[in-house]
DNA sequence: TCATATACATAATATTCTTATGTATGCATC
DNA sequence: GATGCATACATAAGAATATTATGTATATGA
């Protein structure tokens, strides 16, 4: 498990990413997936999560259906075709963003002599 | 520019790798190496830069030292051996992180041979 | 029956960021 | 010498987003 405070910005782009790869999903199965996609390492939270997914259904992002299983609801959220554009941006920012970062973690920022 | 949201929670990881690297800087320093090593990618902004600087001086993890330049004062912020053991945790936690994040979001996650 | 998993939700609080504002010096240029 | 831009610090109000805790309820296997 990583320390809490990484997660934080991702969340938005990690739920539109794996809503266009998979058509339909619910919450509790975007949080099952996340945490197999990354080996229990990203593990969301049920608070930090409803709350974006009814934002996203408020902005237009996805749309919902509800689903009776037996007894329970289970609430289904799509991809609405802005929703699909802003998934693919986000994400190729993303990936542009870790690569920036990586950039910045990886470099060797000034030359210290007196150090080696 | 990457959209603002995208920064979040990589400030003090940056901050702890650029004093990790240069034994002391500034703020306003940093601010500026930050956009050279980007490429203007990424512009810290003075009201979180500012704060996050205090928080890690009240947390023990950097000390400083006021140094006067002409009339203005400078002040300096140095790793101290917990900052610069947090440091050393902190970057190489969050290199693993984007790792696990083009993993998930490079990831294809279902078969949809209708989509096909 | 008891624990765990499934499945949703919200409320209080904390953290961190944006935006705006304030102070002040240094320097180049019009 | 005024004006603008860069340097250099700081804080305050408000927004956004996360944590933690709590609540409801069904399903299932031991």
């Amino acid at each position: 498990m990583y320390s809490n405070d990484l997660i934080k910005g991702t969340l938005r782009t990690i739920i539109l990413k794996l809503l266009s790869e998979n058509t339909r999903m619910y919450g509790y199965e975007i949080t099952q997936k996340v945490k197999e996609l990354t080996d229990d390492e990203i593990q969301l939270t049920e608070g930090a999560l409803y709350p974006m997914l009814h934002k996203l259904e408020a902005e237009g992002t996805v749309v919902t259906e509800q689903i009776n299983i037996g007894k329970r609801v289970r609430k289904y959220y799509q991809l609405t075709d802005q929703g699909k554009e802003e998934a693919k941006e986000k994400v190729n920012e993303f990936l542009r963003f870790i690569d920036t970062m990586k950039d910045v973690l990886n470099h060797k920022n000034s030359f210290q002599p007196w150090l080696s």
